[in-house]
DNA sequence: GTCTATAATTTGATAGAC
DNA sequence: GTCTATCAAATTATAGAC
């Protein structure tokens, strides 16, 4: 029995997941295919092999968090149907990642640097915020507080929960003190 | 009279006021010394003689922000009396960038990239935060909602209106729709 | 204060051997 | 699939003339 190399789906997933993480920490014009290479083990043109252009890469990690964090959310038939319980939801698997290692939600660090991206990122980012969006509504719709709201009321509120926790996020780590994001869970306005 | 040559101040300024612009659209790690000094039209050395190095540049754009920023706001005595009038107040002045040229908050875009700035940088940025959240601080402190309520909770809803405001911007933004802002205007809860 | 010239490094990307 | 080698361009920054 020799050593197995390793195989190619290993190499690619690596390679995704740091470039998840620098992007998290640095954003996409902070990072470089040669910092991956390095962190992976390989060089800086095998990363290439993987992903042709540095916009490849950039898109495909944020559609794969985009997937994950949706899918992470499960089925808006299945969030709970008391209106703080939902907002709890949703703000714990916001909390995940800055409370494991002080990291930013991706689609929010690209979304800040919006502008300044290739096109094909700049439209996975914009598809989180859809996806997200679409959830929550359709969550909130079910709920005791949102059960007979107006459709654009209930379109608002979601926006402004979704706005406030991208926001905590931001503020609490530039502030370096993660625990600013637990007081800033969102409340739904009695009226 | 023969024409005169720019002056040292003009030529500062023009510096500071295009960097802001371009950290804003593209985040600090998305614009270089020679795209500042051809749009200034100097050569990239001469950007060097007002910053000697990019930290320096940054640090004295965020600083010239925030201070701008918090004179605008006023005196936290001369605020608005009535709790949502000063959050209109505050979000307007959120709103001025984003409806002029659909720009971020500079120092959220800062925050966003916060782990892979210079040093002198982030902490200019903090500095923001901090200032913001003491101002809306005080002012929701004498309005007719935060008049005899616990100084924590005070806090807590000033971080979160902070919070909503910031990633309003970032999500109006990304979806190329600044009029989702508007929407995003923060309420206080009624108990 | 602004310039020319250039150093030293890094970047995204490609060709071709194995 | 991973490597070596390399390219062309861009980056921050400095030295020194005017």
């Amino acid at each position: 029995m020799t050593e197995l190399p390793q195989s190619n789906a290993e190499t690619e997933t690596k390679i995704l997941d740091l470039a998840e993480r620098l992007i998290r920490q640095n954003g996409y014009n902070g990072f470089s295919f040669r910092e991956i290479a390095s962190g992976v083990g390989v060089k800086s043109s095998s990363v290439h092999y993987y992903f042709p252009t540095k916009a490849d890469l950039g898109a495909k990690v944020a559609r794969r968090y985009a997937d994950r964090f949706l899918e992470a959310l499960g089925d808006p038939e299945d969030s709970p149907t008391r209106a703080q319980d939902l907002l709890t939801r949703l703000h714990d698997e916001f909390a995940k990642a800055l409370g494991q290692d002080g990291q930013m939600c991706l689609c929010g660090v690209l979304a800040a640097e919006a502008t300044g991206l290739p096109a094909s990122v700049a439209e996975e980012a914009k598809g989180f915020f859809d996806r997200a969006e679409n959830w929550l509504r359709i969550s909130l719709s079910q709920t005791d507080w949102g059960e007979g709201r107006p459709a654009k009321e209930i379109e608002r509120q979601s926006l402004a929960v979704l706005a406030q926790l991208e926001g905590g996020l931001l503020i609490a780590r530039v502030q370096e003190r993660p625990e600013l994001f637990d007081l800033m869970k969102p409340q739904i306005p009695e009226t």
